[in-house]
DNA sequence: CGGGGGTTTGAGTCCGTTCAAAATACGTGG
DNA sequence: CCACGTATTTTGAACGGACTCAAACCCCCG
């Protein structure tokens, strides 16, 4: 169950500069603090559920969360992450929809619930806020797209690499000797889904990349022994 | 080559009310009308490149327009279609970056060129007109993740059929006997591209549609018997 | 009437999936 | 700390949807 914190100030919040508040006067800050709800999350809980109605959106402070589709036939995929910044469920609240996807915590987080009445209010008092909204709906719309293309004109082999170097960059670090380190925060399973494949599949091209001495897999750790080489093969 | 018209009034365009400048005053609306220009395309030109420099977008009042996008392995892909009212290259100009795609005339269109200094002081003077590119730009994110999901879940022929139903409700009509009928706007080769596959892939699919009698073609005329019979096809 | 692009048909191949089972990792209680 | 049960991951074999390559066809336009 998530558990309650008393207050907490976006102010010293860690990631404001990265959130839709960053040019909030202290005045509307204050604002923002009052109506929203800090709470914590375990992996497998979830922030909202497909199809639920819209009542406020999700400020993440610290940890992972999954956006999660899934289809009537079963099928289900993760379509996008959410690192501590995002704000979450912002598509649906502007568009006064239901949600789309089902928000999944992947690892232990921290995140803030705002409700319609403050988002409003904000939204009304200072424009920048929806502009800050546009930027990044802008970035969805590219991130998405770009998804689409290389679903259709790349291969798993090279989509999987891809996706490794994206993870590279938010999780990994590069190690003395040169080569890459990441520890891959969520399942294969999820993984699979993010990639656009099931585990079977995953299992077979990670188990190629080995052989190959491109991208080595032991458990969720990943050692990327030349970042270039891996470059080289994405892009023809 | 383009055709230049002397002056044209964007408060009597008949698809001002769909466009993100539905709400201008008179005055911006008549800033926008002296900043624009208006021109004839015939099928096959180009509004811009893909990886041009952004210095405008193209306000569509009639015709067709597509955008494509070309990898560097020389596989080509339409990512969407524009139809009078929408405004071509929001998305690139609004971040500052280069042409994703290639925006190519489809049918023979109207469309207006708006200037970089012109819609900067637009979203200036008029915060509604950011209002409105951002329920844009959300659409357009909903849109393609869609998109991005119907590839991943769904078969060449589910899609295909949902792809025409999308089709049937901008371009079709409904007959007296309470058929369904089309007169698909593009060629099958760009169809295909639309639908996220081959010429050949789609030539038969499109045959075995016709021995079931669910979707007729013959040549870009498309006839759909019972549009319920498609609807059950398409939802589980 | 003769190109020439677009469309269709045919045959073969491959990437990725499915189904099934083994192996491994993991959490929990003894 | 180890044993056990469960979930995840891996491996194996077979299938299948969509692609590729190649050729025939067709329709439109000069």
């Amino acid at each position: 169950m998530p558990c309650s914190v008393q207050s907490e100030s976006c102010g010293a919040c860690p990631n404001r500069a990265y959130t839709e508040w960053r040019d909030l006067t202290p005045e509307n800050l204050a604002k923002l603090e009052s109506g929203m709800r800090p709470n914590d999350y375990s992996p497998g809980e979830v922030l909202y559920h497909q199809g639920d109605e819209v009542d406020g959106v999700f400020c993440i402070k610290s940890g992972l969360i999954g956006e999660r589709h899934v289809e009537a036939d079963g099928h289900s995929m993760l379509v996008r992450l959410h690192q501590p910044g995002s704000t979450v469920g912002y598509q649906e609240f502007l568009t006064k929809s239901t949600y789309r996807n089902t928000a999944e915590v992947l690892q232990p987080s921290h995140a803030c619930f705002i409700d319609r009445a403050t988002i409003t209010e904000l939204l009304i008092r200072d424009p920048s806020v929806g502009q800050r909204f546009l930027q990044r709906s802008l970035k969805d719309t590219e991130d998405m797209e770009k998804n689409y293309v290389s679903s259709k004109t790349m291969d798993l082999r090279r989509r999987l690499l891809h996706l490794i170097l994206v993870l590279y960059e938010r999780f990994g670090r590069e190690e003395l000797d040169g080569s890459g380190f990441l520890k891959v925060p969520i399942a294969k399973k999820d993984l699979a889904e993010l990639a656009g494949t099931v585990p079977e599949t995953l299992s077979r091209t990670i188990k190629k990349l080995r052989t190959e001495n491109l991208v080595v897999f032991s458990g969720n750790d990943v050692v990327i022994p030349d970042l270039d080489a891996v470059l080289d093969e994405i892009y023809d």
